[in-house]
DNA sequence: AAAACGGGGGC
DNA sequence: GCCCCAGTTTT
């Protein structure tokens, strides 16, 4: 059978009934989530942005910190960004953090505080694209404006059973027209997060449930018997592997420490001075620590001893990270504008946002 | 079109 | 160990 990248063409008593029976099957099985207290197109937006590459459970107590913290999107624009972060902190991808913070700034200075009814204003706002500016419209607007999304790019691959690369931009083109021939003039709410519901509880990527679905009669790969067949709709990473060394340099009772700059990892975030190391184990050249930490900080360190290694593995590399324990002896801090550098008292860390593997080493010299 | 983003959960 | 996750932005 021929691909085709062609929009779709869905008839008219099979779009019905596809509606129809997602909204029956929401309202039997739609998870109670924190978002979902009520539309508040504030609430919404904050849980869009957590849930970019994020799962649900992962969510659901950074949602209520957050709100807690900041009720609303003023409290939000009025927060320093520092407290933001902190607040984000083991999230991952800060950039969104960073992101919602001068979001909410713009939507104080230059919507009054209130969200756009409008789907090009919302994608104009900082770390908002169309998935997110759709989401925002439909879910707490009720705007007919379409999504996709992880859930829903697998779910409309297999109900029209799609046989090109759906993660190819002909693919991601050709869902995007699914999704708006699908989404109704009223009731778009409820059908944009009932088509997530379904992709994430019955159309998962392995072993859908295809005998609880109520789209089993209008999913072309289930009626053909192709879901196996269909091509997967995540991308393969090729995982590169890492050496990293951090260092815990005492100038007495203080640490040293340094904000990220901008472009720079972490940007925003506080961190030892970490780096890059050419060989694993603690039993590398000291030659190369100590050399690397004036680089970085202008400080010259000697005694560096072995604390702990971590292993991590974020987005497609395998980290392993030498920490060590090192004395200052002598050397100013090169601190910057980009890049504030300066010794603090390790009671301190608490207040500051680190990477998660700069809370674990906070919490093995606390 | 591809890479970066630098966390976590499930099996 | 591998796969996946309510994507966006930059290169």
């Amino acid at each position: 059978m021929p691909v085709t990248d062609d929009a779709p063409t869905i008839a008219a008593p099979r779009k019905r009934a596809v509606r129809r029976r997602l909204k029956g099957w929401f309202a039997a099985h739609a998870r109670d989530l924190p978002w979902r207290e009520n539309r508040d197109p504030y609430r919404v937006w904050l849980s869009e942005i957590m849930l970019q590459q994020t799962q649900v459970e992962t969510v659901k107590p950074y949602f209520a910190r957050f709100l807690a913290a900041f009720p609303t999107v003023h409290d939000l624009a009025a927060a320093p960004e520092q407290q933001v972060l902190r607040l984000w902190e083991g999230l991952g991808y800060y950039r969104r953090a960073r992101g919602l913070h001068a979001a909410a700034k713009v939507l104080v200075s230059e919507h009054n505080g209130q969200f756009p009814r409008d789907l090009a204003a919302l994608q104009n706002l900082p770390g908002v694209g169309r998935y997110t500016a759709g989401a925002i419209a439909s879910i707490a607007f009720d705007l007919p404006a379409p999504i996709l999304e992880a859930n829903t790019i697998r779910l409309f691959t297999r109900l029209t059973a799609y046989r090109g690369d759906p993660t190819s931009t002909p693919g991601q083109k050709y869902l995007w027209r699914v999704a708006e021939a699908l989404v109704p003039p009223e009731g778009a709410s409820q059908f944009n997060q009932a088509v997530m519901e379904l992709g994430a509880l019955v159309c998962t990527p392995k072993a859908p449930k295809c005998d609880a679905c109520p789209l089993a009669k209008q999913c072309e790969a289930n009626l053909q018997d192709a879901v196996e067949l269909l091509q997967p709709t995540t991308k393969k990473l090729k995982f590169v592997d890492v050496n990293e060394a951090a260092v815990v340099v005492y100038k007495g009772e203080q640490v040293l420490v340094r904000q990220c700059g901008p472009g720079e990892r972490w940007s925003g975030l506080w961190d030892f001075p970490r780096f890059a190391v050419e060989s694993e184990g603690p039993l590398f050249a000291q030659d190369e620590l100590t050399k690397k930490v004036a680089e970085q900080t202008g400080v010259e360190v000697r005694g560096a001893s072995h604390l702990k290694t971590l292993k991590h593995g974020v987005t497609k590399h395998r980290i392993t990270l030498d920490c060590y324990t090192a004395k200052r002896t002598a050397g100013r801090l090169k601190s910057t504008a980009d890049s504030p550098t300066r010794w603090i008292d390790p009671a301190e860390l608490g207040e500051l946002p680190l990477s998660v593997t700069g809370r674990k080493i906070a919490k093995l010299i606390g």
